[in-house]
RNA sequence: GGGCCUAUAGCUCAGAUGGUUAGAGCGCGCGCCUGAUAAGCGCGAGGUCGAUGGUUCGAUUCCACCUAGGCCCA
């Protein structure tokens, strides 16, 4: 045996090909990502994608905005991320995809951060002060996520971007908000907000704090004539009948307008019969059954409950169910009016009667069965919270003081059943801390019905591409649902509602060349001007109102809700943006985007276009932690992408976009990102190791000196080209990953490579043989360099550079691979797997005999397989090839006949067993395979046949 | 409470118009190699396909209900 510390090793190790390359195999990513980034600014790469496309057919992915408040988080990543992968794709696909990103600018998170910065000065500041505070904040972050965005790799125009606060962008708006007024969409309606009766104002949600507050708690009678529900509860002709209601805000009953029943709850007539005890009047405030001989009306399901707590105790003598109680008139307590039955699904039997009393001026609920039933939104209440002359028995009061005298007024007319006090949660100005209240106030809508918007929306729903498909039906069933979109705020930092009201007689003006003038001023001069100008001076000379004659006017000074800034972004951008154009291919936002702007969006562009300004809409879930929970500062589980950046690089991040199936909530966590980043050190690594075993090659072609394994390879490649392809134009990343992924573990590196070693190794350098194997890995790594860029786009560049022969400058303005049908080999590929099926088998075989140390290294083997006839059939082709697909020194095959003593026997291929012995001969010290030769050359007795003549 | 959605090995994903021992890769365990070396190769162990009912000769796959979770409403 030669001695293997001999001098002469180190010569033949000289002698063999190996790997070279200044591919690192550490990433780094840490670092060399940010150098990356600033060449590709540095050389203009985005641009350069750009032009080589214009004039190729466009595919527009239109950025949706994000708020411009606060750092990039996890699913800002990931949305930018799946952007950025789909724009990359197209484009090299020959797409001209340009990519331009906005922000979102006004609204009321920016003002209220400003408010707080302001502290004290909050209300002395002037308006026109106040916004420029809110555009310089908004502006800031801009500038923050913007870098955070591209530190992910995502190109696109980042230097100039979309901002909904522009001159352009806002003067946009208003033309698209005129756009509706001008087709008779926008009305003035009312709406129950938030009011601070306190501060004088409207409240947002965010502005809305809840603590807990003590409030009165009655039981209401409502009479009803018998007569009137005899038909359907026979035997109450005559009697007392009361419908029964529950409430904690006894001041909305002078606004009660309905009574609401659920459908599907049975309703029962009792019956107060305890002649024993009647409850005399004055009413008896330790709760009581109610008065003797008259009928009480309530939800089946409350009864029992309702025996504890007002002592509600009789014959039921009726039964009917909720939905047959619609439409019937009983009378208001206290009041000459008619409270109308009504049939509402949020009615529950949670608490109170299963009645509930609705004002649909002070409620949410109520304010919507209010427009389902046509009903007045009625508040009598003014902005202090007091009661208007509409009540005049309550007028001036305020509206919780004014509870007392109701209770009152309910007692002396005998409408009360019991009283008490309760403290529940309620809303609370953030501000001044006190109770607020809910109240209807003059509000811009948009009519959803006008037109036929409602209908037009949902046809256009149903002619877009829903990516997951389910995403139709959510939209859908929230437009079909959806009241009209009211628009106004009475804020200070948006885009103004820019009419312009006759003091006189209230009307707006809506004269055409008005609007246009407005328009005009707005896109040169910005929002602002509305607030520095007075009305006049947006109108004509001696402007009279069309429909009173006066010449005096005001500005309306409410602002547009900022989803009608983001909803209009396909006119405002999209249309406008010479780089651009309508409608977009695709719209990619957040599954919680059909309710905002998706939705937006489409009344926007259905309202003024006639049609929907996307073609497809691909929705993603949200991130969640590990274990599938909502990321919350409370629970401690919050990713920052920043911090994965920071750790592991932004292509681990996008990786792991890639990797997850986005239709569904992702996860992410320590475990997922160590297996991500396990994955690619693996792909990595391949991409290294034909980088080293390319570092010699001399770009010939080679295509005609294939091997039949190379063609397998090639084929194999095909397939992956084409599946990976199809992947990413249905939009399923994760299946790109794992093709990619198992690509270069299963087919290259635990087989197709593992086998090349020795062909790339040992053979000449410039031989037939190794060059047609070269020419492979050269097809295969430009090929997934590729395939990958739209994921690991830093990786893939980082690849690309170290590619040799012609080439693009960055992998970027390379074409997206097609298959070459020439090399894909269905038949091929079938009678390589039965092989490798029989590989698997040797590989057990030896891994059997490796375990008992008979062998180390396979090449110390040579194995003996006893095959069916198929098989044996199938390997005699290879004879000679046998020994490389099996990584041994010698194999032999035999037909099998019968058991084999101290053979594997193999479950997987029926009949076949493997024996395995040591290989023939010694070692070659060059190429270690074993072989009887070895010894046979005088001058170069540690060589075999093969080294010996390969080194002469 | 309503609308939409999800639930397959520790992790990421496949899968089946319902039909033999539910797959892959990673991770894990055991080993080999030391000429891809903070790499590479081999073998192995891991799953009552969220729970419960129903339809069926047969369900993880279809249906119902439940549980857990997510988004949007209330």
């Amino acid at each position: 045996m030669p001695n293997t510390d001999s001098p002469k090793r180190k010569d033949y190790k000289d002698t063999l090909n190996l790997p070279q390359t200044g591919f690192q195999m550490k990433a780094n990513l840490t670092q060399r990502e940010p150098e990356m980034l600033s060449s590709w600014e540095k050389n203009r790469l985005y641009e350069k994608m750009q032009d080589k496309n214009r004039g190729n057919r466009h595919y527009i992915l239109h950025d949706g905005p994000p708020y411009a408040n606060g750092h990039i988080h996890i699913g800002h990543a990931l949305n930018k991320i799946l952007k950025d992968i789909i724009v990359k794709f197209k484009s090299m696909q020959g797409f001209y995809s340009p990519y331009v990103p906005g922000w979102d600018c006004h609204g009321l998170p920016i003002e209220l951060q400003v408010d707080k910065n302001l502290g004290e000065k909050k209300d002395k500041v002037d308006i026109l002060e106040k916004r420029r505070l809110c555009k310089e904040y908004a502006g800031k972050f801009v500038d923050i996520q913007r870098e955070e965005f591209k530190r992910l790799g995502v190109f696109g125009d980042w230097g100039e971007p979309y901002l909904t606060m522009a001159y352009s962008y806002e003067g946009a708006i208003v033309r698209e908000f005129s756009e509706f007024v001008k087709r008779g969409y926008v009305y003035k309606g009312k709406k129950p907000v938030h009011w601070c009766p306190s501060c004088v104002t409207a409240l947002a949600e965010a502005e809305v704090e809840y603590s807990d507050k003590e409030s009165p708690s009655v039981f209401v009678k409502f009479e009803v004539k018998g007569e009137e529900l005899n038909a359907k509860m026979p035997g109450l002709a005559g009697k007392k009948v009361f419908f029964i209601i529950w409430t904690t805000t006894p001041w909305t009953l002078p606004a009660n307008l309905a009574l609401a029943f659920h459908s599907d709850l049975t309703y029962v007539a009792v019956e107060i019969n305890d002649g024993n005890n009647p409850p005399s009047p004055p009413f008896d405030k330790g709760g009581m059954g109610g008065f003797s001989g008259e009928v009480y009306i309530v939800a089946e399901g409350r009864l029992e409950a309702l025996k504890d707590r007002i002592g509600l105790a009789g014959k039921v003598i009726a039964k009917i169910s909720g939905k047959d109680l619609e439409g019937i008139n009983a009378n208001h307590p206290f009041i000459q009016r008619k409270s109308k039955t009504v049939l509402a699904d949020f009615v529950s039997l949670e608490e109170g009667t299963g009645i509930v009393h609705i004002a649909p001026g002070h409620g949410e609920d109520d304010y919507k069965v209010g427009l389902q039933y046509g009903l007045d939104i009625y508040a009598p209440v003014d902005d202090k919270g007091k009661f208007t002359k509409a009540v005049p028995e309550l007028e001036g009061q305020f509206v919780f003081k004014a509870n007392a005298q109701i209770i009152e007024i309910l007692k002396s007319k005998n409408a009360l059943i019991k009283e008490e006090k309760i403290t529940h949660s309620y809303p609370h100005c953030w501000r001044c801390k006190k109770p607020v209240i809910f109240r209807a106030t003059e509000q811009w809508f948009i009519s959803v019905e006008h037109n036929g918007l409602r209908k037009k929306c949902l046809e256009e729903i149903d002619r877009v591409n829903w990516v997951p498909k389910w995403g139709r039906d959510r939209i859908y069933n929230m437009v079909s649902g959806r009241p009209d979109w009211c628009v106004s705020r009475q804020r200070a930092w948006g885009v103004p509602i820019t009419l312009i009201r006759c003091d006189e007689c209230g009307d707006f003006v809506k004269d055409e060349p008005v609007l246009n003038t407005i328009i005009k001023l707005v896109e040169e001069n910005g929002a602002d001007i509305w607030f520095g100008k007075k009305a006049e001076e947006f109108l004509p000379e001696g402007y009279k109102c069309k429909k009173c004659g006066s010449g005096s006017f005001s500005k309306e000074m409410d602002i547009l809700d900022v989803w009608f800034d983001s909803g209009v972004s396909h006119a405002a951008v999209m249309e406008i943006n010479p780089r651009l154009s309508w409608p977009a291919d695709m719209y990619l936002e957040g599954s919680d985007q059909h309710r905002g702007w998706f939705q937006s969006s489409l009344l926007a562009s259905v309202g003024t276009r006639g049609t929907s300004p996307y073609r497809t809409v691909l929705t993603h879930g949200f991130v969640v932690d590990g274990s599938g929970k909502k990321m919350s500062k409370s629970l401690g589980n919050v990713v920052a992408p920043q911090e994965i950046i920071k750790a592991n690089g932004a292509e681990i991040l996008r990786l792991w976009v890639s990797a997850e199936d986005y239709r569904d909530d992702i996860r992410i966590s320590k475990e997922i990102i160590d297996r991500l980043t396990e994955a690619y050190r693996k792909i990595r690594n391949t991409a290294r190791f034909l980088l080293g075993n390319l570092n010699d090659f001399d770009g010939g072609d080679y295509g005609n000196d294939l091997l039949e394994i190379d063609r397998w390879a090639m084929s194999r490649l095909q397939q992956l080209t084409k599946r990976i392809t199809a992947s990413y134009e249905n939009y399923a990343f994760h299946e790109v990953y794992h093709l990619l992924h198992n690509f270069c573990i299963v087919d290259m590196s635990s087989f197709y490579l593992d086998i090349l070693k020795d062909r790339l190794y040992t053979f000449r350098s410039d031989s037939k043989e190794r060059r047609a194997a070269q020419w492979v890995l050269q097809n295969i790594l430009a090929t997934i360099t590729k395939l990958m860029s739209p994921i690991i786009s830093f990786t893939a560049e980082e690849i690309w550079g170290f590619i040799k022969g012609d080439k693009e400058e960055s992998v970027f303005l390379a074409s997206f691979p097609k298959t070459d049908e020439k090399y894909l080999d269905d038949a091929l590929e079938g009678k390589w797997s039965r092989m490798i099926t029989i590989r698997n088998e040797v590989n057990k075989a030896l891994e059997i005999r490796r375990q008992n140390k008979f062998i180390g290294n396979s090449l110390e083997a040579k194995v003996i397989l006893y095959l069916p006839e198929q098989e044996f059939n199938l390997l005699n082709e290879y004879r000679d090839f046998l020994p490389s697909l099996f990584i041994v020194s010698g194999a032999e095959i035999r037909q099998a006949a019968g058991k084999v003593e101290s053979a594997y026997e193999s479950e997987e291929v029926k009949g076949m067993s493997v024996v395995v012995e040591r290989a023939e001969g010694g070692k070659c010290e060059r190429c270690w395979n074993w072989s009887p030769a070895v010894g046979t050359f005088s001058d170069a007795p540690e060589l075999c046949r093969r080294c010996y003549t390969n080194t002469k």
